[in-house]
RNA sequence: GGUCCCUUCGUCUAUCGGUUAGGACGUCAGAUUUUCAAUCUGAAAAGACGGGUUCGACUCCCGUAGGGACCGCCA
């Protein structure tokens, strides 16, 4: 088959349209951030929607900033996402040899060549480019240079030989067509006079090497994909299909900082977010499908496409993302919310303490029950904990201040009159609960809220809880009742 | 400074030359209610600006303004 157009062949063309690869590519120097995520996000579901593979490369050369922790942490975060990518990560590091190699392949053909520059001289002419106020373009002299003239026994760079003329086309996906001038363009160094990689000819190796035949990242690289087309072309290499995806910038219209949302994935985590919120969250930050709010996995791998992606950068919100976020809380069945809660306990603070108390005495038990009445009343994981406050909060109960004013003497007078009642009920359950209420708020001839109200304040220590007959009902007959005595008034 | 990109309600977005410019979050009001939520109903809220092209522009072109990305022997 042939392209339409005089771009070069893109490997899905080459290969007749077939199943893609994407890959994600990190580089480990933090952790798995909100904007790294969305990238991720987007190549699995292109992946998924395609029919295609997901793979997972960790772009680890620079040893420096190379921190074991922080692939613990990307590793970590996508896996609780539920991005699962093919194989086992490719680590950029190990390919070395490889891409050395193909730095000679490409000294051999003349497209490279040795550039004896030092840093130092490099520094100058930046200096002095930036001091005059002209744009600068690194031209090393070594280009044209006979290699004889080399001075001996100093170390060397290995330079792209870049085309100096015509331009270099990004077809875009996302981007649409991006053309750069060749002259703006510099010989860049592919090979550390150290011998090692940089970053683009070990991208260009490596996606070659792997089959990638889409690369989905942020556009910040858009610039290195002029670079990296330069490399392929010059091994004669396909070009992948590019899509640059805009970034995702903070609430003031600024680059994403730490206040705002630029926090791991596992800060989300920590906050109560649930992976298919955010997921879903993510995606409609620059990714459309006509009216579409909330989708489920299914629906996104079936719609997922680069044609949705819109070219101007998203602000986080987190008032959506909670949202969102309530509304997949209410989704989730319970047993999946209290193993949730079980695993972020450990890792937020006053966690452990309540985790030992809940441990005690059927704890878990009742929190399973009380969720289908707490479950609708959080946005988060957090909330949801600190709505079931009541259940695990020990006897005699703090009242808050809002519950202490409620629970006056009319109505600590009421609860006296009323325990005795509840006493007498065979079946402590919330249908026979609510009827013994209803029938003494009848004949005191008091509105049902001022009777509840005040069990409420008594039972919960505060002011707002589940419907009181269900709280009463998964706190059980002894606990509410002996709750019930500590604010009866005599 | 150079190169490239962006600009629809406060926010995320729909629209792909003809719509009362739609939806969602948030906000406000109301309904419901034992509290708070949830739910339902309703309201306010947008095409940055200036030129073209066209019978007709949010949509196409140019300019201005504002914003962003990149400009390393980092990735």
């Amino acid at each position: 088959m042939k392209p339409a157009t005089g771009r070069p062949m893109t490997q899905t063309e080459r290969s007749g349209g077939g199943r893609p690869v994407v890959r994600f590519a990190p580089s480990p120097t933090g952790f798995l951030h909100i904007g790294g995520a969305r990238t991720a996000l987007f190549n699995w579901l292109y992946a998924k929607a395609k029919g295609g593979r997901f793979l997972l490369r960790i772009e680890d050369t620079d040893r420096e900033r190379l921190s074991p922790e922080a692939v613990a942490a990307i590793i970590d975060g996508l896996r609780w996402l539920e991005l699962d990518w093919e194989g086992e990560p490719v680590s950029q590091f190990e390919r070395a040899p490889r891409h050395r190699e193909v730095a000679n392949e490409l000294l051999a053909k003349g497209n490279a060549y040795r550039c004896y520059l030092s840093a130092a001289e490099l520094d100058a002419m930046r200096k002095a480019a930036e001091a005059e106020k002209r744009p600068l373009a690194i031209r090393s002299p070594w280009r044209d240079r006979d290699a004889r003239e080399a001075p001996k026994g100093v170390a060397f760079t290995i330079r792209l030989r870049a085309p100096r003329e015509g331009e270099t086309v990004i077809e875009d996906r996302v981007q649409g067509r991006v053309v750069f001038q060749n002259k703006d363009l510099d010989d860049l160094i592919i090979l550390r006079s150290d011998a090692t990689p940089t970053y683009n000819l070990a991208v260009v190796v490596d996606d070659h090497d792997m089959g990638v035949t889409h690369v989905i990242r942020g556009v910040d690289h858009l610039t290195n994909a002029a670079r990296q087309t330069q490399i392929s072309l010059a091994m004669g290499w396909p070009v992948p299909v590019w899509a640059h995806v805009p970034l995702i910038h903070g609430p003031d219209g600024a680059k994403l900082s730490k206040r705002h949302g630029a926090l791991g994935v596992e800060a989300y985590r920590a906050m109560g977010y649930l992976p298919a919120a955010l997921r879903n969250y993510l995606v409609r930050l620059g990714w459309s499908h006509g009216n579409d709010e909330i989708m489920s996995t299914g629906q996104l791998i079936e719609w997922f496409d680069l044609d949705g992606i819109g070219k101007s950068p998203a602000r986080f919100d987190f008032a959506k993302l909670e949202d969102l976020n309530g509304y997949y809380i209410r989704q989730a069945t319970d047993q999946e919310l209290v193993r949730r809660i079980g695993d972020i306990l450990p890792e937020i603070e006053g966690g452990p303490a309540i985790k030992a108390r809940l441990d005690r005495g059927g704890g878990w038990g009742r929190l399973a029950s009380a969720m289908a009445g707490l479950k609708e009343r959080a946005k988060t994981l957090r909330e949801l904990i600190d709505g079931a406050r009541y259940l695990y909060a020990e006897r005699p109960l703090e009242m808050d201040a809002k519950a202490s004013g409620i629970l006056d003497g009319e109505a600590r007078a009421a609860i006296a009159k009323l325990v005795p009642r509840l006493e007498a009920l065979k079946e402590w359950q919330a249908g026979a609960l609510e009827a013994v209420v209803r029938t003494f708020a009848e004949e005191t001839g008091s509105k049902l809220g001022r009777v509840a109200q005040p069990l409420r304040a008594a039972l919960t220590g505060s002011s707002v809880s589940p419907p009181v007959f269900d709280v009463m009902a998964v706190l059980g007959r002894e606990e509410a009742l002996a709750r019930l005595a500590d604010q009866a008034g005599r």
